[in-house]
DNA sequence: AAGTCGTGGGC
DNA sequence: TGCCCAAGACT
């Protein structure tokens, strides 16, 4: 395949809009020019893939239409809606984002990329997104997409953040900056992918130097991430005289910040499990344990966890507990109750296993 | 500037 | 199974 011919803008431009106005997903951000609504989808989007995002679109517009429904809601309901979407920061930042819009932008959204980066949470991607999404300001939004998509597009082996703006200042459409953004990033996700791009089917194909070159997969470069770590933990699932639960809520800042789970805390080397989950239960308040005269006492089935950074064993020990003093962060909670918490998925699971269990010894 | 911060899916 | 990756932000 011989060298294709120098990238000109319009035709790109009207390559791409030919794909995306035909092509596009039916999103149901895309139906909607709400600067709040864009700013939640685009938070949510963060990390994440579309079809994940979608159905946590849709039950946040339920619940938080507006920004004064969300700036109303409590801490804990905003983490609800967003259990299980991961990096529970982001839910955090929007909410408080959008006190930060009451109190500081008088109830409007900031309109242009520079203020709306003074948000929590919006960085120079999301800046770029919203602004050009909601209020058609000519400014490009790169993401991950949009990286791989040019740097194929040039056949640039590791392109610069600075080098990445030039190019797209100069292809970007000044009438459809929104449009023109989402559009090249629907094409990496859907046609210019990380592992098998379907070239055959791209817009651009013809102007594409990485596939002229055949070097595709080689653009842009990634790097290995390296083996994780694994961390173990007891965890104590602990039942008091009126079967209710021992939970604890994490602190706000940091992994899984704000989120309810069962007591735990790190194996020591050589130490057993039981011990860690003992451990935990009395820094949590719990006294008096007991693992041998119930019913539903004991070891529980362990729960594997993978996070972005490091790999989890959760080591579960089911026991018979009477509160003492209760620290700030914890709380008794009725079984049903624990289903309204915002709960990380790995401990979802743990409450879900001991319910199993529970109910399997007493039918036994 | 390299590490932190979730989870689910694809291969 | 294990590894990669995803519409990044923040420190």
């Amino acid at each position: 395949m011989s060298t294709p011919p120098r990238i000109d803008p319009e035709g790109l431009r009207c390559a791409l809009f030919g794909f995306y106005d035909r092509d596009g997903r039916d999103l149901p951000w895309r139906r909607e020019s709400d600067p709040y609504r864009i700013w939640v989808s685009e938070v949510m989007l963060q990390q994440t893939r579309v079809e994940t995002a979608e159905p946590y679109y849709r039950r946040w517009m339920e619940r938080f239409p507006t920004l004064d429904d969300l700036a109303e809601a409590s801490r804990d309901e905003v983490l609800k809606v967003w259990e299980g979407l991961g990096y529970y920061s982001r839910a955090r930042r929007i909410h408080d984002g959008a006190h930060m819009v009451r109190e500081r932008f008088g109830g409007e959204i900031p309109s242009t990329a520079q203020a709306l980066r003074e948000l929590p949470g919006v960085g120079e991607y999301t800046a770029g997104a919203v602004a050009s999404i909601a209020f058609g300001e000519v400014i490009p939004a790169i993401d991950g997409n949009a990286r791989r998509v040019l740097a194929r597009l040039f056949d640039l082996a590791d392109p610069g953040l600075a080098e990445l703006r030039a190019i797209m200042e100069e292809l970007i459409d000044r009438e459809r900056p929104g449009d023109f953004n989402q559009a090249v990033m629907e094409l990496g996700a859907t046609i210019c992918t990380p592992r098998a791009p379907t070239c055959a089917a791209c817009p651009l194909n013809s102007v594409c130097r990485a596939r002229a070159a055949g070097t595709q997969l080689d653009r842009p470069v990634t790097k290995s991430r390296g083996k994780t770590p694994l961390r173990e933990f007891g965890v104590a699932v602990v039942l008091d005289p009126e079967s209710r639960l021992l939970m604890r809520r994490r602190p706000e800042e940091g992994l899984l910040g704000g989120l309810w789970e069962f007591p735990n805390t790190s194996i020591r080397p050589g130490e057993p499990s039981a011990q860690a989950a003992r451990r935990a239960a009395a820094e949590a308040g719990a006294h008096r344990l007991e693992s041998s005269r119930s019913a539903a006492a004991g070891p529980l089935q362990p729960v594997r966890h993978t996070f972005s950074h490091f790999r989890a064993i959760y080591r579960p020990h089911a026991f018979n507990g009477v509160p003492v003093s209760l620290p700030e962060s914890c709380r008794w909670i009725e079984p049903p109750e624990a289903s309204g918490l915002a709960m990380p998925v790995a401990q979802r699971k743990i409450l879900s296993n001991w319910g199993w269990a529970a109910r399997k010894k007493i039918l036994a």
